[in-house]
DNA sequence: GCTAAAATCGTACGAACGTTCGCATGACCC
DNA sequence: GGGTCATGCGAACGTTCGTACGATTTTAGC
């Protein structure tokens, strides 16, 4: 790996921290740079802009996410097996204490929603992607005979987000202790009624 | 109502739909004078600082919130009935052409929810007392019978909110036209497993 | 209608923002 | 190992940020 690209990927480190917490906006490359221990001008160099920097940090977040959550998960033989997966994993990689500010994306897309541009435009067609993925395993579980047939896999894909979306509420905000307890049971009941 | 009053609710006014879209952090007070026809200096002197403007932001959509929504669901007979109620009403707030930027609280929650400090205690406030507001609900309808008895009522609290969550997501970052159907379809479906 | 108080304005401040540019210094290829 | 190009720095730019303060206008009670 060049000098260049490893200082890139340090420099990507610790935006990503600092985008989930104070948002895309909110992190400054003043500050980055005080962090990482380089000049602004040093910094700013890698990226061009800040909006070419906040893309990077979109495309690193959702790189990670696919790393650690979606690949893993894509892996396992069937299609409830895939889903718990991921849902476990999704919800690591929301809580985990190696990066306060949960995930990054979720931040994202409430900090871009209404707000029309290239950053936003990439951060839907990710979540779309991630919503089809859901489906596409929904999908499968049908196919096997495991879920029943006609269900709404869009639906299901809808839920399933929803919960995950609650479970980073309650963990960020609230700090609830039972926040990993109701989402486990509430994708059990998610999975329990595709099944009849 | 005082002049002052009456500046100051017009300026909360504009100030909660900027808050809404920018964020409380990127809502400026420049751009603030500017929509409301004001001086940058006499519109700060109505509030002191940034953060108690902020605070006033919030304050301002939780009483909206509280009006709009909470208390006409109060008002309804049965437990039922005030959930469906406000599940209505809440989405309607949530998805309004009035304020773009949707729930502004759903909003500060993500952007706030890993910065301590007194505007994330006023949020976690709030936002415990609306999903014990939900659960009290929840709780009469199993008092009245319609629920099952030892129904898991916070359970059924932090689904519920997981579905507008996700209904906010898909609504206003995908704007997702099924969004809708999909929220009415997961709280019948909530409803119902309460009720056996 | 006068007057005290409240509301608003203009100006200014220091700090932080994103960005530019020329210069040094290090890394990497032949 | 020398030449070259990528990499990083320092200083400065114009703008915007939140905030302070004294002057001025407008409101409200007598």
């Amino acid at each position: 790996m060049n000098k260049g690209a490893q200082t890139r990927a340090a420099i990507l480190d610790q935006a990503v921290v600092m985008a989930g917490v104070h948002g895309l906006d909110g992190m400054s490359i003043g500050r980055l740079a005080s962090v990482t221990g380089m000049s602004k001008s040093g910094l700013f160099a890698h990226f061009g802009s800040k909006e070419a920097l906040q893309r990077a940090v979109l495309e690193t977040a959702a790189e990670e996410l696919a790393q650690s959550v979606l690949d893993p998960a894509q892996r396992k033989p069937t299609g409830e097996e895939r889903l718990r997966s991921l849902f476990h994993r999704w919800l690591d990689w929301i809580d985990t204490d190696q990066r306060p500010g949960g995930c990054p994306l979720i931040s994202a897309s409430v900090e871009l929603a209404d707000r029309p541009g290239e950053l936003r435009e990439f951060l839907v067609g990710h979540q779309e992607i991630w919503l089809d993925r859901i489906r596409r395993m929904c999908q499968k579980a049908v196919a096997e005979g495991n879920f029943r047939e006609g269900l709404d896999t869009r639906q299901f894909a809808s839920e399933f987000h929803g919960i995950g979306l609650g479970f980073n509420f309650a963990r960020r905000l609230l700090a609830e202790p039972r926040a990993l307890t109701h989402a486990n049971t509430a994708l059990d009941k998610l999975i329990d009624a595709a099944k009849r």
